[in-house]
DNA sequence: CGTGCACTTGAGGCACGTCAACGTTCGTGG
DNA sequence: CCACGAACGTTGACGTGCCTCAAGTGCACG
């Protein structure tokens, strides 16, 4: 059982908007749940059965190729939608990488209300449209940018995207210092690149004076112009 | 003036499912466009006031990074969908490749003629989640498949979308033998390679038996299944 | 019959991948 | 508390796939 009134998200997520009567139905069609690290909760290939809200932590869309190369294809944090309605098969598996709360719903529960609501499906094209500019971006980076460019490009997308997902205020201090939701081999799948080339490329910044890494997981942005300036 | 009742792809695109009634309203807000091949509808960064459907012809979605370097981010097909409904500016610039014919509506009064017609917006929510499908596998060749298997790729998805985007019923001599709309620098830019490369991942596909190059524009599928195992 | 453009082909270099060794952090149990 | 091992990350040496630069080749135009 879901419990819409008192969730963190529920005015930025797709359920903003609902009335009270709407919210209480969907209330009776959610439920909550929790992923540790590492835990999936959608496979590729699968059978599209679920979708879901993030309430909480930050997830993986990732998807391969035949012979297993990986390449995650999107990144998810609170408030954003996950699964895909109205279709029969995922073309991507979610993976949670931090330790997540989700708003499940089976998809057809949802795709039945949603059709019966058109302010949700509003927000839901908007959203939808909203990742799909995202993604092309993206798509350029992958293709267009070198090593560098991309190192500096993710740091620099993960300082603004943790800062507005999460539910702290925004202030300067962790626009300059986070910790990374991801291992180097998951920076490496965001990027297309290898692990070495990642590392070496961190250093190489590190080295510039450009960031600093106090510990593993976390960057601190010490010249965020010459950053810029380097993703291109 | 549009002539919806006329109109070729009136079943495809996201008009289908309106009423008469419906129709004759779109029909007066929008209005028919010819295209020549390398003229644009719309610019990267413009303020997005357009939007349309395709109605015959192939058109490219390009964006680029600062410094100039082009990656095509989409190409979209008969009764495909234009521009960014609920937005400001505009992610990338949208040109014809071939000669083209467009039902262009001003962005304002899209938004609110979708606005008051759910079923359009569930259409256009339907086609925006399917190009992101489309858009998120396309992430995966261009940073993790080789020249060889980007073109072999690229030459199945055309050999099927240039059949259902078409007008004529699809044959097995469409899908064994067809135009590119594309230069070589145009495949070079949707798959993130240069043109050089392109040429000779095409002449070695010719050599190797898999396809014959009868012209410039033209491709043959001679060995589908050995197309599609090197496309990986 | 030139002139120009699109494409092909070749030679060489470099960025990134691959393979391998090493260092660091962290959890687990003695 | 330390000992140990596994997982993660860094660094180095080397190979190669694709880019770069440059020189043809063929087709379409006046």
């Amino acid at each position: 059982m879901a419990a819409c009134d008192t969730c963190i998200v529920r005015n930025r997520a797709i359920c903003a908007g609902l009335t009270g009567d709407e919210l209480a139905v969907l209330n009776t069609l959610g439920r909550r749940r929790n992923l540790e690290p590492g835990e999936s909760l959608i496979w590729e290939g699968d059978e599209s059965v679920l979708v879901a809200n993030v309430i909480e932590g930050v997830l993986k869309l990732s998807s391969s190729t035949e012979d297993g190369r990986e390449q995650i294809v999107g990144v998810v944090y609170p408030a954003d939608f996950i699964g895909r309605p109205f279709a029969g098969a995922a073309g991507h598996s979610v993976t949670a990488l931090t330790a997540a709360r989700v708003c499940v719903f089976a998809r057809a529960d949802f795709d039945r209300f949603a059709s019966e609501h058109p302010g949700l499906e509003h927000k839901l094209l908007e959203r939808t449209l909203g990742e799909l500019d995202r993604t092309r971006k993206w798509m350029v980076l992958l293709s267009r940018k070198s090593a560098r460019e991309k190192v500096a490009t993710f740091l620099l997308e993960m300082s603004d995207r943790l800062v507005e997902g999460g539910c702290e205020t925004p202030s300067e201090a962790s626009l300059r210092r986070f910790e990374l939701p991801f291992s180097r081999q998951q920076v490496a799948d965001v990027l297309g690149l290898t692990i070495e080339t990642v590392s070496r490329q961190m250093t190489m910044l590190k080295r510039d004076g450009v960031i600093e890494l106090p510990t593993r997981r976390s960057v601190e942005i010490i010249d965020r112009t010459a950053l810029e300036d380097i993703a291109g």
